[in-house]
DNA sequence: CCAACGGAGATTTTT
DNA sequence: TCTCCGTTGG
């Protein structure tokens, strides 16, 4: 045999079994050559450890695997060297053999070439972690980055050419609507007909597709709304540009305008990244997929990871077509499918597949384990929301003592963020930590965004919003007529609020009424920029809160304010550790810093706490035993989700994603009737239900499980327990006096008939009504 | 300019 | 039912 065929035997060989820990789906991704590369991973297959494998394979060796490479001035000692190691492989199984990283005589691919763009800061993180764990801190270099942040990078370096400059903010969706409202008041349409969140929501599907205002404004010609649509989206944008602001989708669609724009700039990054690679490809929407595609289209060297059947935010713009139609985009790809499920028991993933198999959009495929059979998926059926929480609880405590599990081996998922009041109060009365997820997040809270406000004004003047946001906070006496004035001003001589507040003096300006306050507020800003210049962010941001008085405006007796003086420090906290970590960076990057990491990450983590959350916060989490709560027709699915097929096909992804976290056991539970928005409804069990076995399932209900509950905790105060009696009278909160006049028995309950002095007999249930005895 | 009232509205949210 | 806004009246 020739010498360099028997070197690419034994390059091959020890690259199989340097990868050999991998089963032979993940260790084909790991080891695929370039090209564009589809990656179906299915829930816990394991597509992070393929995809960190992988980097790192092109980081040590270089695409070298199957391929025609031999090093130029390969001799037979070379060769030797690699047959001992070959041997060694032989001879034992599950050698985990530290090779050198020019074995083969190759670079490998620079750190520097390579982009793995993924759509959380934590799969981010966690990535770069990982990849660092197994090449070292070269991996530094690597951008390993969300799809903003890797585009704020690219836009901050070439703003100019879009007519921003390099000290842009990020708008999030409270700056969005308050910029579209305003647009929505100078055009002068009816916000009753025009709302400013729906309105937002449509620009911003409509910048998902990559539609420009001209683009819609064409499209829609003729059809009288869309047209009014289009002259919002207009005047949003031509706002946002005099603001030098972006909104978070503009980070895309600028970038690939960008790209369009200077073919030049396009072709720099083209040529720099040699391999691509993007995790989470079901959730990309339109002006993602472009901007991918034409990253890659110079190397052609595309692997996206993703699963179909995981894609359930299209109601976000995510576009699942693009994972279902990759190869049709890509010519000459290749799929590799990770079948094998390291998570779950076969009973949690027959259920899952049962459920999903009921989707016509997806790609086929079917998840096994070698895992156990496992226990049946237990079903309840409760009475109410609260009798619900009250099972699920129950159940928790049992299973704490009895198998030894801790709290944070649980988690309780839920398809609205309101079902998780109910739960809280019931998890506090059986004394089990827990933490809920979602929500509000930190820096959406007022004082955060009002300092941010600040900030943002300082850092970028341009900034009317966050100018107009805080112009009067706190109090200060600059109201809606001075405001206007100074606007109307502004607008007169095409200035910034913010020049016009620096030229106050100097020109003249005559604001009427507030014009001292409005000239004490420019003295402020201004003493501001000068103190900043002498000062670490920190000691600034500190200053700050308490020259504009912002600090003494909350009184720390007041609980709700003692509450925004905390966070106000946690504010500080991060902004130290912010500087502490990034000591290079300025007000620009914080900034920057705070609009992309929305929340501090993994604050609680490690906490042994019960985990609250959605369905949606759920997806990429795993949990020993899994509670899945409220699965009624009207929730979830959700109501609105029946009427279109695709919906409710996202619906049943939600329900395959929401199964799929749980390891060992799983829960569900519905309530025959629930209190949603001060309104009783009967729902019915869910539809998903009936799509798993019954041989997969056991009911809880009246079996000896759910009698052993612990002692029942009395549903919530007297509610269910009230007994009315006829001719007694009673207080109805909207309806006022009136007297019951029949009682029915309804089980646990009793259907009163009220007659109401204002007249008319009306029926309420006695554990719901808002009745008083009087 | 502010606080108090009342009506409408209320999925899911990685950035 | 609860919460957020915009309006209103002082």
């Amino acid at each position: 045999m020739r010498i360099d065929e028997r070197f690419k035997e034994l390059r091959d060989y020890i690259l199989e079994k340097q990868y050999g820990h991998l089963n032979a789906q993940q260790r084909e991704a790991v080891l695929y050559g370039g090209g564009p590369l589809l990656i179906l991973a299915g829930a816990g297959s394991g597509k992070t450890t393929v995809m960190v494998n992988r980097i790192a394979y092109l980081i040590k060796f270089g695409d070298i695997y199957n391929s025609s490479y031999t090093p130029d001035n390969l001799t037979d000692e070379k060769l030797e060297a690699l047959e001992k190691i070959a041997n060694l492989y032989k001879k034992t199984q599950d050698i985990d053999l530290e090779l050198p990283d020019d074995i083969f005589g190759t670079k490998g691919v620079s750190p520097v070439n390579i982009l793995a763009i993924t759509f959380t800061n934590k799969a981010a993180n966690e990535m770069k972690e990982r990849v660092s764990e197994l090449v070292g801190n070269t991996a530094d270099h690597m951008w390993i980055n969300t799809f903003h942040a890797a585009c704020v990078k690219i836009l901050r370096r070439n703003a100019e050419e879009l007519g921003y400059t390099s000290n842009f903010v990020i708008y999030d969706s409270t700056d969005q609507e308050s910029l579209i409202k305003e647009c929505i008041k100078e055009i002068d349409l009816n916000e009753k007909y025009f709302r400013p969140r729906d309105v937002k929501n449509h620009i911003s599907r409509l910048k998902d597709e990559l539609k420009t205002p001209e683009d819609y404004r064409k499209e829609v010609a003729g059809q009288y709304r869309d047209e009014q649509m289009a002259r919002v989206y207009t005047l949003y944008q031509e706002k946002l540009k005099k603001n030098n602001a972006f909104d978070f989708d503009d980070l895309i669609n600028k970038t690939v305008e960008l790209f369009y724009l200077k073919p030049h700039i396009l072709e720099y990054y083209q040529k720099r990244f040699h391999y691509i690679l993007v995790d989470e490809y079901q959730d990309t929407n339109h002006a993602q997929y472009m901007l991918v595609k034409l990253l890659s289209d110079y190397h052609k060297n595309l692997c996206v990871v993703g699963d179909d059947d995981q894609s359930i935010y299209g109601w976000r713009g995510a576009d699942i077509r693009n994972i279902l139609d990759f190869e049709k985009d890509f010519p000459n790809t290749k799929i590799i499918k990770l079948e094998e499920n390291y998570r779950s028991t076969k009973t949690i993933l027959e259920a899952a597949n049962q459920v999903i198999d009921n989707n016509a959009y997806r790609k086929a495929k079917k998840l096994w384990t070698r895992k156990e059979e496992g226990d049946k998926i237990y079903l309840y059926e409760a009475s109410d929301e609260w009798e619900e929480a009250n099972f699920i609880c129950g159940q928790i405590q049992n299973m704490i003592l009895k198998y030894e599990l801790n709290p944070g081996d649980f988690a309780v998922l839920y398809r609205l963020n309101n079902q998780s009041r109910v739960i809280e109060e019931t998890l506090i009365k059986y004394s089990i930590p827990y933490r809920v997820y979602g929500g509000y997040r930190f820096y959406d809270r007022k004082e955060i965004k009002d300092i941010v406000a600040y900030l943002r004004v300082i850092a970028n003047p341009a900034d009317d919003v966050s100018l107009r946001r805080i112009i009067n906070v706190p109090k200060r006496g600059i109201g809606a007529v001075t405001l206007a004035n100074l606007e109307e001003l502004a607008a007169r001589k095409g200035e910034s609020l913010f020049g016009i507040l620096i030229d106050m003096e100097e020109e003249n300006y005559d604001i009427g009424r507030g014009q001292k306050s409005v000239q004490e507020f420019g003295m402020l800003v201004s003493r501001l920029i000068a103190i900043k210049e002498v000062m670490t962010l920190t000691e600034f941001i500190e200053s700050l809160v308490d020259m504009t008085g912002y600090r003494d405006a909350l009184n720390p007796e007041d609980p709700e304010d003692k509450e925004r003086l905390a966070n106000i420090d946690e504010f500080l906290k991060a902004a130290s550790e912010f500087e502490q970590s990034n000591p290079e960076a300025g007000l620009v990057e914080f900034l920057e810093n705070i609009s992309l990491i929305s929340d501090i990450d993994g604050l609680d983590e490690g906490q042994n706490a019960l985990t609250l959350m959605t369905l949606h916060s759920a997806k990429g989490l795993e949990f020993p035993v899994v509670f899945i709560a409220g699965m009624e027709e009207g929730i979830f699915p959700s109501a609105r989700s029946v009427e279109e097929e695709g919906k409710l096909e996202e619906e049943r992804r939600l329900c395959y994603v929401g199964i799929t976290r749980a390891q060992r056991q799983l829960f569900i539970t519905y309530a025959k009737m629930r209190n949603v928005y001060g309104t009783t409804l009967f729902n019915m069990p869910s539809r998903f239900l009936d799509e798993i076995d019954g041989n997969y399932v056991e009911s809880l209900n009246g079996s000896s499980m759910s009698r052993s509950i612990p002692s029942k905790v009395s549903n919530r105060g007297t509610k269910g327990k009230r007994e009315f009696t006829l001719g007694e009278k009673v207080m109805h909160k909207r309806f006022g006096i009136g007297t019951i006049v029949a009682v029915t028995d309804r089980g646990d309950d009793s259907e009163l008939s009220i007659a109401f002095d204002q007249g008319g007999i009306k029926k309420f249930l006695a554990s719901l009504a808002p009745l008083k005895r009087i």
